[in-house]
Order: C-alpha cells, then structure tokens, then sequence
DNA sequence: AAACCGGGGAC
DNA sequence: GTCCCAGGTTT
C-alpha cells in the first residue's frame, strides 16, 4: 500500500464525512469527560443501545466530581442491562482516580489516559483525539473492517500480529489529518458504508482502490480467527416470600458471569431438570435457610438468557417462610417494593417485571 | 495467547 | 442459528 494510496484514503473519507450523518450527543462535547463516559459506555455496545445509557448518567453525574461520590450500588442501578459490569465498576474506579490523584483533571495523553482502569487502546485513543486532540489513530471493530478491506489485508485481526499491523496501518491512514474528525469519519464509514454485509460498495468513495472490492473478496475480510465456544448452564433461584411483602436476596461476589450484582439465592445445576422438593439436598443450599419451614408455592417455565459465551436456563421456585428474620449472613431481607433499588440480571430483572404485570408478587 | 465478561439487533 | 457491536482485563 503506497503512500498516495492512503493519501486517497484520507482524502475520500474526509470529504464524505458530514457529523450530521449519524447524531450522538457527545459529538457535541470536547471536554473528556463527557468524551470518556460515552466511550466506556459503547465499548462493545451499538451506539442505538447506549445512547440512551449515555444521557442517564450524564444528567444524574453532570462533572466527574459527581460521579465519583455516588454509592456504588446506585451506579450498579443506572448500568443495569447494558451488560459487561466489570465496565461500571471501573467506570467508578476511574472516576474516583481522576478526582482522587489527578484533581479532577483527566490526563490529557494517550499514554496516561491508558492508566485509568477500563480505558484500554482504543478508548485511550478516542479520549486523546476527540478531548484533546492528540494525532492517534482509533482502532475499532469498524476500523478494522475498513482498513482490512481497503488495504486486502487477511491477518487475523483478534491475533497480536493482527492487532499490530492494523494499528500501523490505521496511524498510515491517518497521516497528517485532523485526527478527531478523521476517527469520528472512519467509524461514520464503517458503521453507513462499509458494514459488515451488504456494504454499499456501489457507492463508496473508497471503491476505486479497495483491494477487497478489486479482488471480489469484500465479505472474506476480516478475518477472525477465534472461534465461539457456547455453554449451557442451568440456575435454579429460591424466590422467598413471607407474609408481610419481603423477600431475600444477595450480592453475587464470585469471578463469574454478573459479578457484584443482585439475586435471589442460587442454586446450579449441570441439568435442566431438578424437583423443587430436591432443592434442599442440593450441595449449595444455604446453611442459613431451614427447608422444614418452607412451604413450596409454584415453579416458574424456564427463563432462557442468551449470553455471548454462555446460555442461562433460570427456573424460578417460589416458596414462603412463615418466620422469615430481618437480616442474615450472607443475604438481605427486603421490601417487595424497594427491589427497583438493586441491579438484577436481566433475567431476574424479566421475572420480576412479569409477575408485576400479572399482579402477582412484587 | 487464550479465556472471560452481557445484551440486543440484523440476517 | 450466526455474527457483530465506537473493547478491556485476567489468567
């Protein structure tokens, strides 16, 4: 690929960027903050499904300063659903660090911005150009698909070899443009134009030194190489109710799925079927809940929960408990009413909203 | 290098 | 069903 080949990349894409093409309230801003919160939201996320994340937090946490006194549990709340919490937890992480050893001031170079807990290459490179306008390239799926395209480049873009040569050809392709309007431009393109099926070939500015297109190879490239390995899993949830509107849950802590979110007591199981009259015998039923003064209600159809890697299979048993206590090791006893105050899965969150709908518990 | 971490939408 | 999304961290 020679240098007025990028020349002519550079150039085309530039000239067929208009911000107005696809609307995101942080185009609006400079100030990294607002830059880096709607970054960390839509890492892995489609601009449709975090917008509306985005503006959540950014009207309840205006300044960094906001964000980083609020409970952990209330950003929990806020993040509920959009997935990936490791994300909200450095989110808060982060924000505390910046208030905390950097007063307040985001660091205004790549190489210090790559230091705050969830910021990685490309989140780094995006704050850097768009806040402060560092010459970097961003590296994005979107800029993966584009330059692994134009320039008929098949090396794996999920190896490090991948990641290191996209990287020297996105900082080619960059040159010496402006660097936050040609990062906003290559992922405008790849998300309008050069999509993963059905790419508006016909009409691309690029078409005429697209490798991809001149060797008919568009949809070869790229290429991953990692293949997806699904597993199925099966979770049985004791959903406790006693006589005066309250039921128990607890905070999950271990390193899996849904880390430091809310349930109801868990059972696992390696099979879908297990009896409800079988849950106490289970090895994990909990020391703190004495089965003989249970008295079993109903078993909810399987919920199912479709993960990236995993396939969750949530049967809810419902039980009452007459002497239900106040508080325990290990789980909390709460009002029906407040549950709206924790993070659920979304599975859990689904259960809850149904019986609600049906007027029947919570 | 490979595994792990969500949820939704397009096809 | 499969693939992808304005990726990052841990093992």
């Amino acid at each position: 690929m020679t240098v007025d080949r990028w020349h002519h990349f550079r150039e085309n894409l530039l000239g067929w960027y208009r911000p107005e093409r696809r609307p995101m309230p942080w185009k609006e801003h400079n100030d990294p903050y607002n830059i880096w919160l709607s970054e960390i939201i839509l890492q892995q996320t489609r601009v449709e499904q975090g917008t509306a994340y985005y503006e959540r937090f950014a009207a309840t946490y205006p300044t960094v300063r906001d964000l980083a006194r609020a409970p952990d549990d209330e950003v929990m709340k806020l993040w509920e659903g959009l997935g990936y919490y490791s994300r909200a937890r450095n989110l808060l992480k982060a924000a505390r660090m910046v208030v905390d050893q950097y007063d307040g001031d985001f660091p205004d170079t790549y190489v210090g911005l790559l230091k705050l807990p969830g910021v990685g290459p490309y989140t780094a490179a995006a704050i850097a150009s768009f806040a402060f306008d560092r010459q970097v390239a961003v590296l994005d799926g979107n800029v993966y698909r584009v330059l692994s395209r134009y320039a008929g480049v098949a090396t794996p873009t999920d190896s490090t070899a991948g990641k290191h040569q996209f990287s020297e050809l996105a900082t080619l392709a960059l040159g010496e443009a402006p660097a936050a309007r040609f990062n906003q431009a290559i992922m405008d393109f790849g998300a309008l134009v050069c999509t993963p099926r059905k790419a508006a070939c016909k009409v691309c500015p690029l078409a005429k030194a697209c490798v991809a297109l001149a060797e008919n190879r568009v949809y070869d490239l790229p290429v991953k190489e990692k293949k997806l390995k699904r597993r199925d899993r099966h979770f049985h949830y004791l959903v406790i109710k006693d006589d005066s509107e309250r039921t128990i849950i607890q905070q999950r802590s271990e390193k899996d799925i849904w880390q430091d979110l809310y349930q109801f007591p868990l059972l696992e199981t390696p099979k879908k079927t297990l009896a409800s009259a079988d849950l106490p015998l289970h090895p994990d039923w909990p020391a703190w809940l004495p089965a003989g003064e249970l008295t079993f209600r109903k078993r909810s159809q399987p919920f199912k929960q479709q993960l990236t890697h995993q396939t969750i299979y949530a049967t809810f048993h419902t039980f009452h408990w007459k002497l239900m206590p106040g508080s325990g090791e290990g789980f909390v006893v709460t009002q029906n009413k407040l549950l709206d105050n924790f993070a659920f899965p979304r599975v859990i969150a689904k259960f809850i909203e149904d019986k609600r709908l049906l007027l029947d518990l919570f």
